[in-house]
DNA sequence: CCAATGTCAGCATAACTGACATCA
DNA sequence: CTGATGTCAGTTGTGCTGACATTG
């Protein structure tokens, strides 16, 4: 087998921490929330915020973050209501019981982030935190060709 | 907009990555290979490879790889042969054009880190690197509950 | 008979594009 | 009118499970 490259580490990484999570989550019979979905939990301002705002910033297209922001809503842990600064906007933000699973959720990778620290050390985790932080800008354009 | 966690983090750094990578490769006018398929790639032997291996190694169903590896062969990139020694078994290996197509985007790819060193600093790949390339070991199952 | 393999078929999820009504 | 927003509809890709024939 041929040595795997940077992404597909990444990827593999991701996958180790999601696939955990996942599994503590449904251990607890919490309702399952998708990786996508969980992205739209990190990208909410706790005063509400639109979907076309969160499709900003979560890079995604307005449609993608509007069906997951649905899918949340239908099983109550989002709700919509009308921003009073303008009638064509609608402010998305969390449900009590969405804020408890935020929660829930936060603190099992809390708990993986110190199983992985128990396993390859803690300075090794901090390394790589260290390296996700920083700003790596935006992917590189193609090199060369046309410009 | 609430604070990042690692796997968000992680996913992210691996999108940094193919983004790039589908941008320059379809700049050159390569065929589109999708992520799911580079994992073929990275997970093939010289010698060729059963799908249930290559599920195995990439920790998908059978039936995920052998999609993707179908898809491959109808694009030229892989090729199926019967494996001598058990006529169930097939092995699955690259064409000449899969070899070349695999060369580009590992060309590609170490470009990336490169220009992610010229970003973030050198020390700072290597650290992502490390971190990466150690056992992380399988993902922690439910730690409580039912066992 | 049992297990592994390759394969087909169907389903769920999540991204995309296109289209359109509404409203600042 | 123009542009941003929310939404519906359709398509694609990727994973899954179930099922089944073949073969060791």
């Amino acid at each position: 087998m041929a040595e795997q490259n940077l992404p597909q580490r990444l990827g593999a990484a991701r996958h180790w921490f999601e696939s955990a999570l996942a599994a503590a989550m449904e251990a607890e019979g919490e309702q399952p929330v998708s990786y996508a979905q969980q992205l739209v939990f990190a990208a909410l301002d706790p005063e509400g915020t639109t979907v076309a705002e969160l499709a900003r910033r979560m890079g995604v297209a307005r449609q993608s973050a509007h069906q997951a922001v649905h899918a949340l809503i239908k099983i109550g842990l989002l709700r919509q209501e009308p921003d009073p600064d303008s009638a064509r906007r609608r402010r998305i933000l969390m449900t009590a019981e969405g804020r408890r699973v935020d929660a829930v959720a936060r603190a099992h990778i809390a708990g993986l982030e110190e199983i992985l620290a128990g396993r390859i050390g803690a300075p090794a985790v901090a390394a790589l935190t260290g390296a996700l932080c920083l700003d790596w800008g935006p992917p590189p354009r193609p090199p060369v060709a046309g410009s």
